[in-house]
DNA sequence: TGATGACATCAACCGGACTTGAGGTCAAGC
DNA sequence: GCTTGACCTCAAGTCCGGTTGATGTCATCA
């Protein structure tokens, strides 16, 4: 039936915009899926795209690809999620959203009350000493300094 | 005279938050300067702290290292940044600030409207198709997913 | 005097997110 | 039958933003 609406690797990219070694990836790391023909080439189903989409919005937010992948764990690979799957991804990132978005706006803020005010003369200014601790811990780089301690921001309700 | 108000390494260190490390490696990109006492240790000026407060907003909002610098090139690295110079710097960020404040809202809504409307059955969605196109260019992780060409986004007006 | 702790350099490593390249396969068209 | 282009795998490379470790120095304090 639905024979013919599967994508190839390469439809997949055009229509994403990720490079076909990106969207390989991607499935090396289990958020997206694919069948093989007989000669071993991916076939996706239209869903990927959706999925894809996602994946990049989550990225945008600042959410590392394991943070997707935790995230989408309760959500079958193959199909399109259901309105409920959709919910519960949403309500989860909402939150962070919400924070990244304030977060910013204070950057935006400090960055314009610094200009007028007696920031110059370097007291007290938020942007200088946003949280007072940022308590660097573990290795390797910080993808959007993290708050203090985000606990499991991709947990699911 | 101002002989004991420069800052060892540790002492910006603990009121920066970033380790030593990450403040020798900042050095290194030419982002801070240090003076240095008969025994080679770094003595910072205080005006550091306001930079390294500075930077980590820009890494807020999504620029590199690298960018940056370029911001900084025109602002003399030893000395507080006097108020043009402020405003330089803001006048040249706050619009990439808008632009990704603008970007997340759109991300939020659209995962609202997703949920309650046709989005679902797929056809046309702004988050499943935000650009159309994002071509990847060059090797190496996206910082921030960067949008379609933002043409040197750090020039000074 | 000698131990201690903070600091110096330098090279190597890490984690994340991919890309690149080498070498091979598949399938459609001439 | 052969070429062509899209695809496959797998290992290695790249970039960014740092950290870690080895090895050595400085300066203070008991």
């Amino acid at each position: 039936m639905d024979k013919k609406d599967l994508l190839t690797i390469g439809e997949v990219s055009t229509r994403s915009g990720l490079a076909p070694s990106a969207l390989r990836y991607y499935e090396s790391l289990g958020l997206i899926t694919s069948t093989r023909t007989s000669g071993d080439r991916r076939r996706y189903q239209r869903a990927v795209l959706r999925r894809v989409a996602v994946i990049r919005a989550a990225q945008q937010v600042g959410l590392s690809l394991e943070q997707v992948r935790s995230t989408f764990a309760s959500i079958p690979l193959d199909v399109a999620p259901t309105k409920r799957d959709w919910t519960r991804i949403s309500a989860a990132w909402q939150p962070l959203l919400d924070q990244r978005i304030a977060e910013l706006q204070q950057v935006r803020d400090n960055l314009n009350s610094c200009i007028g005010c007696g920031c110059l003369s370097m007291t007290q200014c938020r942007l200088y000493n946003p949280q007072d601790t940022l308590a660097s811990t573990g290795s390797g780089p910080r993808r959007l300094l993290p708050g203090p301690e985000q606990t499991s921001p991709t947990e699911l309700p």
